[in-house]
DNA sequence: GTAACTGCAAAAACTTTGCTGAGTT
DNA sequence: AACTCAGCAAAGTTTTTGCAGTTAC
């Protein structure tokens, strides 16, 4: 099952309490680079979330995307995702869930499954496991399209 | 299971093979390269992965080094791995298996194990899937180590 | 009022490209 | 001899940093 667009509104008390916590204002940049990443379902890269923010915040500059994106990772509001393009993707969504991704645009969805969320990390020596991520890979609905 | 350090040699026929089906040269840096891609376990960056062929080829530059991989991975003998971090990552064991991903020192390191393998990829409308990715991320054996 | 923050510009890091002489077949 | 290739240097991208004025609390 595929996470469907918005299921909630953006978690904007936590955000607010964790920065609270850590002692970082809560700036309007902020909060529009968190919500407009909350309301993404691509996973977006840095610029393309820069353009995302700018109609509603025009005079923001492309470095305070990433010093924004940076200080939400520490908070642990949004994760980076491990990908092969040129540039960073970003995810908002934090509760558990695994990713579906196309090897040709590069798209990356988001994707529940509970057989999948069952998985339990197999023991290792020496490595200390701590989640267990599936990535899905082969064709998005348009790029399967488009080949066909 | 980890997967054993030079569990066998190189396939260098297969490499050799494809370069002529492909038209290409077989050239003492792609050689160099590869072999040094799959004597490596962690899965190196092009800089690292410089460092390492080098010594070998005192006279190679970075830009061949890029330029190899690129080759490598359109002749199927390499993949580029989705990370997270500044640089790509390749990895020449192509056989399917998946990885360990330390979060503290970003190392990777092949595992292999025949449950996960078994997987298989749910059905999502749209979606044409055409491989399933797991990737256990923790702390690696020397970060364990130096954070108790 | 104080500490933290943004935006700018400059720099750093990473990757790609164009060219020329050298190597492969 | 024809074609491909490596190495160099320059350019292109992506990301980070330092600083001065501004904003959040």
């Amino acid at each position: 099952m595929r996470r469907p667009a918005r299921e909630a509104a953006p978690p904007l008390e936590t955000l607010a309490e964790r920065c609270r916590a850590a002692g970082l204002s809560l700036t309007p940049q902020r909060l529009a680079i968190f919500q407009a990443l909350w309301g993404s379902l691509d996973h977006p890269s840095p610029e393309t979330l820069y353009a995302r923010v700018r109609p509603r915040l025009p005079s923001i500059s492309l470095a305070t995307i990433y010093k924004t994106l940076d200080t939400l990772v520490e908070l642990g509001m949004v994760a980076e995702l491990p990908s092969t393009g040129d540039a960073k993707r970003y995810d908002a969504y934090m509760a558990p869930h695994h990713h579906l991704v196309c090897d040709v645009c590069n798209d990356i969805e988001d994707f529940v499954d509970e057989k999948l969320s069952a998985l339990r990390a197999p023991k290792v020596g020496g490595f200390t496991a701590q989640s267990v991520s599936v990535s899905i890979h082969g064709r998005c609905r348009r790029c399967s399209r488009a080949s066909a």
